[in-house]
RNA sequence: CGGGGCGUGGCGCAGCCUGGUUUAGCGCACCUGCAUGGGGCGCAGGGGGUCGGAGGUUCAAAUCCUCUCGUCCCGACCA
């Protein structure tokens, strides 16, 4: 310990916010060298490798085989597959002394899909799963939380290459079942979770989350079936769609409802239920450089739309809030009281909740005017009814009917069926045992590997600082001498150490000539699972074993200390 | 990109509003010595700062103004 480069801190640095910042910081695992750039410390560089290590190990177990490509890219490839122009200002473009394009590779698509085309000529070579553990690149608008969304990072991305769509199912399998095994082994608490496969594309994809206060995405589930989906992918039930459907259609009415904007404030100032009201939204939905249009969102009030799933149904490449200008154009009234019935001329999609609700309250299209008792099909077209509701708590499943639940993960890893997506763009074909050329069915598999390392701190900490799961501490033990100064503590202390070491067990020994309580603040600190403390139990031939998530302490003669601590560890190990 | 905060020894901060009385201060860390040894102990001494950078205002700038860079938080984006 007295020669570990471990610089740990006593207090919270000004610049973390969430706990595995913070604790990475103090704990001398991380130094950051820029926004999003960081130094990995000899601690926080071993729980690197043993996150690498376990992905090894599954994916070797799937038949995965690991290679290295290049960080560094032409743009050339990124060209043929369309997403140089795509991909936009998070991939890091630069040119070499020629003047040439290149980028640092945010994932590698493009060089993997390149080599198999090269190489692999015949069905009778796949399915095949590559792998690496490679340095990626993504120049994020807003790196933060530490390694959590860092713009250089640590990902283990496989692809695999299947002659058919069946056998890419079965690799998505394999795949899905090695990143449970590897999260479960990492100590982690996640979720499965449906979810939008966006930019990368193609057919099926999943995200596996583990669950932490601090997470960037919000996930929606059920406890009674395993359903989980990202929120802005959720779909749900609603319960309570048709409760005025049974009502008597009563004639449109105009009713003054002054600086009543937002559907709380028309809500309250009319006095009724806020599902009794509609949000009239004005997208512009943006096809290409020159082709875009606006659309009329409608939506029950208490619901907001799902722009994700608006997006996706309308096909375009970006969809945003249109300005007050373009919404003058197809609509009268001052936004807050717009509203769909006297919209002209444009695209309207609607939400199933808008289709069952009678005698609604709605924009009038007039300055601090509402119409009540709108009712779809007499008073406003429907349009397309399509689900574009945000899933909330409370919804019922889709799949069992039990009551939704809301809570939020962190990103670890993430799985898709790409199909042939990336195999026609790049032409990488094989020959198929009838003979003929067919594109590969693709998949690609990613984990997050720092992000790994960080959620297990959301997931394992407490006051006193990290609580490594053995499987991924950077040593399994500390052996602590109480008294720097007391020569038999120190000699206990060091043959403990060396005797542990012989067996194969991680260990430090913390030889410093620091007062008691600096050497186990430290240790709890950094989270060694276990504590050796060589202390006044000498005087009785006992040394004390400490357990870090517990807090248990027990006393054991010294010759049995070793085997002791070599039982816990292969104990946790097990599972 | 929009909104906000912050840049003062290694770390955490005060000073700035109301310019000068400060030789720029405090806690922690660091070095030396003494003492101590079960939860960041004590005493004494010591080293370390272009006050993010540039320009300006002024007799005088850490402090006021302008620009700039960095960084963090919220939002939109994303594995």
């Amino acid at each position: 310990m007295s020669s570990l480069f471990a610089p740990t801190l006593r207090e919270d640095p000004a610049e973390a916010e969430t706990i595995s910042h913070k604790l990475m910081l103090r704990a001398g695992m991380i130094r950051k060298v820029a926004a999003g750039i960081y130094n990995f410390l000899p601690l926080g560089y071993r729980v690197i490798k043993k996150i690498e290590q376990i992905i090894r190990e599954e994916m070797d177990a799937k038949g995965g085989q690991e290679l290295f490509m290049p960080a560094l890219q032409p743009a050339e490839l990124w060209k043929k597959s369309g997403r140089w122009d795509v991909y936009g200002p998070e991939l890091m473009r630069l040119k070499d002394r020629n003047g040439r394009e290149f980028c640092l590779g945010p994932t590698h698509e493009e060089i993997i899909t390149t080599l198999v085309a090269e190489n692999v000529k015949s069905y009778r070579e796949l399915p095949l799963l590559l792998y690496q553990i490679q340095t990626k690149f993504r120049d994020e608008i807003r790196p933060r939380f530490g390694v959590m969304r860092a713009r250089e990072f640590l990902m283990k991305d496989l692809y695999s290459f299947d002659r058919d769509e069946e056998g890419m199912n079965k690799s998505y399998e394999a795949m899905y079942d090695a990143y449970c095994r590897v999260f479960k082994r990492c100590g982690l608490v996640f979720k499965i979770v449906e979810a939008d496969p966006g930019a990368i594309g193609g057919t099926g994809s999943h995200e596996f989350m583990v669950l932490a206060k601090t997470g960037e995405e919000e996930i929606i589930y059920c406890d009674d079936c395993n359903y989980a989906a990202n929120t802005n992918q959720a779909s749900s039930i609603v319960t309570d769609i048709d409760f005025s459907l049974g009502e008597e259609e009563k004639p449109l009415e105009k009713v003054h409802t002054p600086n009543a904007k937002s559907i709380e404030e028309v809500a309250a100032f009319l006095g009724v239920d806020k599902r009794r009201t509609i949000k009239t939204l004005f997208y512009e939905a943006i096809y290409s450089k020159d082709e875009w249009e606006i659309v009329a969102a409608l939506i029950r009030g208490d619901y907001e739309v799902n722009e994700t799933k608006l997006k996706n149904y309308l096909g375009c490449l970006h969809l945003n809030l249109a300005k007050e200008e373009e919404i003058a154009k197809v609509a009268p009234g001052k936004v807050g009281f717009v509203g769909p019935v006297n919209l002209r001329g444009v695209r309207i999609i609607s939400d199933p909740t808008v289709q069952k609700i009678k005698n609604a309250v709605v924009g009038a299209g007039e300055e601090d005017y509402h119409f009540i008792n709108a009712n779809p099909g007499r008073d406003f077209n429907l349009g397309e009814v399509v689900d574009i509701r945000l899933a909330k708590a409370g919804d019922r499943c889709v799949r069992c009917g039990a009551e939704l639940k809301v809570t939020r993960g962190i990103e670890v890893g993430h799985i898709f069926k790409l199909g042939h997506k990336y195999s026609k763009a790049m032409e990488a074909k094989f020959v198929d045992s009838d003979g003929k050329e067919k594109y590969y069915y693709m998949g690609c598999y990613g984990i997050g590997v720092g992000r790994t390392m960080a959620a297990a701190i959301e997931q394992n900490h407490d006051e006193d600082g990290i609580v490594w799961p053995m499987s991924i501490a950077p040593y399994h033990v500390i052996v602590i001498p109480v008294e720097y100064s007391n020569g038999e503590q120190m000699r206990v202390a060091t043959e403990i150490y060396d005797e542990l070491k012989k067996r194969g067990v991680e260990v430090v020994l913390d030889d410093r000539d620091e007062r008691p309580g600096v050497k186990f603040k430290d240790a709890d600190l950094i989270g060694f699972p276990l504590r050796v403390t060589v202390g006044e139990a000498l005087k009785d031939g006992k040394v004390e074993l400490r357990w870090r998530k517990t807090k248990e302490t027990k006393l054991y003669p010294i010759e049995r200390i070793v085997d002791v601590v070599v039982s816990e560890i292969e104990k946790e190990l097990k599972p």
